[in-house]
DNA sequence: CTGAAAGCGCTTACAG
DNA sequence: CTGAAAGCGCTTACAG
């Protein structure tokens, strides 16, 4: 069944069908209803692919997801639901692309195949070859994360690196002198990951200038890490009285390392850091820290990539967010 | 740039660069290398809208998936991203449709507009309208969970209620007297989501049989809920010295609770379920549980869908999992 | 081994 | 207010 179909049925022609459905071109009340009722009937719904054809555009966008491999945080979770919510919203449809491992020919035909009308893509590395890759191209995207150098690009992002720093002198104000900075996994950290190697610099620069001690490690994204790492952590640091972390997975495991050596928190150590407000609350006690409005970031790449689709000449926007830091009870004076 | 423009620079007709491309006529050697390397000269990429006009395939596979309000469990994303890769491994790529809310446009769009192959439903209720939507289409399926009565549909599902039973026997082996269920939240259980109502009927089947006393409560999908969720029964029921859980996101507040009231698990408390493999290694300690196969389900599920799209007269089939339980250490003999 | 042409199901100037 | 026709970029019988 197609438009011939309910033209033939309803004794007019294809276009008026088309326009009726589209509304791009005024058509009598009575036709139109006429029209109507013989789509109903039949049920008829336009072939997306025509209509993509004939209209250069796909009314999909693309979103770039890490593979299944790599866990996601509820950070990153929270953007693919957000991102597919927004997008519903908008009635577009949403074609999932994992990247990375050996899915550069699922990245290509995303990419290449005009199957989209943009792409937005999620955890961005400082030199990120898939940002450079759309770079060369014509294809709208926008990136959740950004690179060392945007240059004129479009983005959503989280300052990390000011977060952190804040996070540190709110620990430098309560009396902690030496602290540690609880990061994402080394292989991230090697890869060049964006938000791992900003806070390392934010908790760094704002040590030093309160003249703390600064201790940093990297912790694989699991809970298992996340214990062995406060145990190594203590060994090695035994003077450190505060973490700083970005590091949501490793969280549950932190908690237990934190009551296997008998620390209570905030009274024997401080902890603070980036992290998704639901996972900040689910801590006992419930953590202080800059909650990542993922939702947010989400709905805002989805907005400008609809902006940057539509008007493909506009100028290139930004959004680096600065959520505040959520005063909770994991911080506390140190009486050490 | 299109397959006419390819055609011209090799000095061929589009019809060969497309048998070129397809494989499926013989093309000389000597053609074949000219029209390669054009397209590798211009990154030529067919059009997947007008490929997929003329084929009649998308080369899509839709998946969909529940709103971003409900928050995915670890064994959901565990599906969301198998489907993704082993659609990707045999070169298809997915869409996305959140369902329920007010998401029917979307989900119509996926389904009605010919914008995908087939379909890959998930979260499914006893009597799901979603699949009574497709089964009045000609839509492929498969869906991960099955109806109450599936007929002659395709899906793959866990075997909840032979879990569930099996769970309380090996309690009752224990010495166990009086269980409790600890299901999903009300809301799933009032809109007949499936494996929370099998559970209680496994529950309550194997507790009877074995002469136990049962008792099931509702949780919601949240570690607070586990928290207050094992208070109540502590308070209510004092007798109770093992629980069954199928609900993932609860646990964390669970354990809490145990803590809190000074329980020592397996010694003064069992646990087991059924529960993802991640999750329960994570417990501490490490949950005795039937482990959901989240990726083995995905895969098949994307199986037996290519299987259905590739002949749309092939007989239904379904695949009813029954993974083993790991023994790990939640579990111990009732002392009281 | 290759080409000319019809057809997939839409949208949209062009005409009236 | 409406229709006939071209065109979007592919695939695939039909011919040779």
């Amino acid at each position: 069944m197609n438009i011939g179909e309910i033209a033939k049925r309803a004794g007019v022609s294809r276009s008026t069908v088309s326009y009726a459905l589209s509304g791009k071109r005024p058509v009598a009340a009575a036709t139109a209803r006429r029209i109507n009722e013989v789509i109903a009937e039949l049920g008829y719904r336009p072939n997306a692919s025509a209509r993509a054809l004939a209209e250069g555009r796909t009314r999909t966008l693309g979103l770039v997801i890490p593979p299944a491999s790599r866990r996601l945080t509820d950070v990153q979770l929270g953007f693919v639901a957000t991102v597919v919510e927004e997008a519903a919203a908008n009635d577009l449809d949403v074609l999932l692309s994992p990247s990375g491992a050996d899915h550069d020919r699922s990245f290509e035909r995303i990419v290449t195949g005009r199957r989209v009308d943009g792409v937005i893509l999620m955890e961005i590395l400082l030199d990120d070859p898939r940002v450079a890759r759309l770079e060369r191209g014509a294809l709208p995207f926008v990136s959740i994360g950004h690179v060392e150098h945007p240059g004129r690009s479009w983005w959503v992002d989280v300052d990390y690196a000011g977060l952190v720093r804040r996070c540190v002198h709110h620990l430098a104000d309560l009396g902690h002198r030496q602290v540690v900075l609880i990061n994402r996994s080394t292989e991230l950290v090697a890869a060049g990951y964006g938000p791992a190697l900003r806070a390392t610099a934010g908790f760094q620069e704002a040590a030093a200038q309160r003249g703390m001690t600064a201790r940093t490690v990297c912790c694989a994204d699991e809970p298992a890490a996340g214990l062995s790492c406060f145990e190594e952590i203590r060994t090695r640091w035994p003077g450190v009285t505060a973490a700083v972390t970005i590091n949501e997975a490793a969280l549950p495991g932190l908690q237990r390392a934190l009551h296997n050596a008998g620390l209570v928190v905030p009274r024997d150590f401080s902890i603070t850091g980036v992290i998704a407000d639901r996972l900040a609350e689910e801590f006992h006690p419930p953590l202080t820290a800059a909650d990542v409005p993922a939702a947010q970031m989400a709905r805002i790449a989805v907005e400008l990539l609809i902006e940057r689709i539509t008007d493909p000449s506009a100028t290139p926007r930004h959004a680096l967010l600065q959520p505040v830091i959520s005063l909770r009870s994991s911080t506390g004076a140190n009486l050490s």
